[in-house]
DNA sequence: AGTGATTTGCACAATGGCGTGCAACTGCAC
DNA sequence: GTGCAGTTGCACGCCATTGTGCAAATCACT
């Protein structure tokens, strides 16, 4: 257990990446699950997973850093080149959809409180990016909304959240639920469902 | 402390009622609030939140269940009377709204896991008949949706959650917040903006 | 088979929350 | 002021969880 922090070994390796893995869908299903039993449905006992991670906030903040990069990235990718707001936006939706999706934990974490503030902090690049996008097209006329874009943003937000727990649910079918979340998130916008359906099924290919 | 399940007194009724309402404000706030602090909270002792609920589990119950109770009939009186789905939607959206903002913790608490899944089963009467208004809309043509009912009532109600939170951050004044969270949901739901706006403007004298 | 990295299986102290019991206190009403 | 509902303050016992220590077992690789 010397090396424990070193981690060069592929057992180590393969090990701490299979922690991650379950801890998310742990956290996924209840931001209050113990070290035990993230441990046990990852084939492992507790003491291994403090041998790579000193403790719970240290697990639980990778996680966190490592979702946050991903879908900045995504976001960013999403918006690279376009200047046409409102097909900015649906290829943003499109990007960051399954990083979202998959770490979907962050909502869960992000509503509960105090020590977890931090997120939402982290997560306000990401969420200015979205307001600035938002901003134009009000601007221009591209988006029509009751809402100031700050306020708009959040919506948006929203709406990815909701149609992760609809996909969650069996409601929508997770190849269409990319498209349908550009598409109902456009929508929101103001932009005319018949325009942000054929937008964004162009743009899907 | 012989009778104080009586409560048939003034000050048990007060500090009981007090309770209730700080109780509520505290697990917005997280959750996973001890029962100590809401006591303190209360400007009452831990013991004497025992001596009006048995254990933490009744007390938020009765919290849920008056919040349900609540949800639900607003959402009845909305939907009384008027045939046009589009008006229907909008007339629930500005009846609802206060009594979800009052009773905002139903979605920390939803979002959590296990034990309280409760309430997802104790909301699913207000939702369906949601999804019976979005679903006559969507027939009749006055709904517009990338989604199906089920799921555009998803959206629908993390929409309202999502402004719920930018009111909380101050990014819509209070006052507007009913009215905007209306046209935003109509948008939504496919309604032109322009439209939502108007029908919205009309109803929320 | 040997070596070093890694995991395991305990045992441990510490914390913190819950729910309860009981005796003393407070305030209001009569 | 006597009485009684309600409150307080402290006492528990109980349980779950966290983070650590250490020796033994295990694994991968040579």
């Amino acid at each position: 257990m010397a090396a424990m922090t070193t981690g060069s070994t592929s057992r180590a390796d393969a090990n701490r990446r299979r922690i991650l893995d379950v801890a998310l869908a742990e956290l996924l299903r209840d931001p209050d699950v113990s070290m035990d039993q993230i441990a046990r449905a990852a084939g492992v006992v507790r003491r291994t997973v403090y041998g790579h991670f000193p403790n719970r906030e240290t697990l639980i903040g990778t996680l966190v850093d490592d979702a946050v990069q991903a879908l900045a990235d995504a976001h960013a990718v999403g918006r690279a080149g376009v200047q046409d707001p409102v097909e900015a936006l649906a290829r943003c939706v499109l990007a960051v959809w399954p990083i979202a999706d998959r770490y979907r934990l962050l909502v869960a974490l992000a509503q509960r409180t105090v020590t977890m503030q931090g997120i939402r902090e982290r997560l306000t690049p990401v969420r200015s990016s979205s307001v600035e996008l938002l901003q134009r097209g009000l601007d221009q006329g591209g988006f029509r909304s009751a809402l100031p874009a700050p306020a708009l943003a959040y919506v948006v937000e929203q709406i990815l959240f909701g149609l992760m727990e609809a996909v969650n649910d069996g409601l929508v079918p997770t190849d269409e639920a990319a498209r349908a979340a550009a598409t109902t998130v456009l929508t929101s916008a103001g932009v005319p469902a018949s325009r942000a359906a054929t937008l964004v099924g162009r743009i899907a290919e």
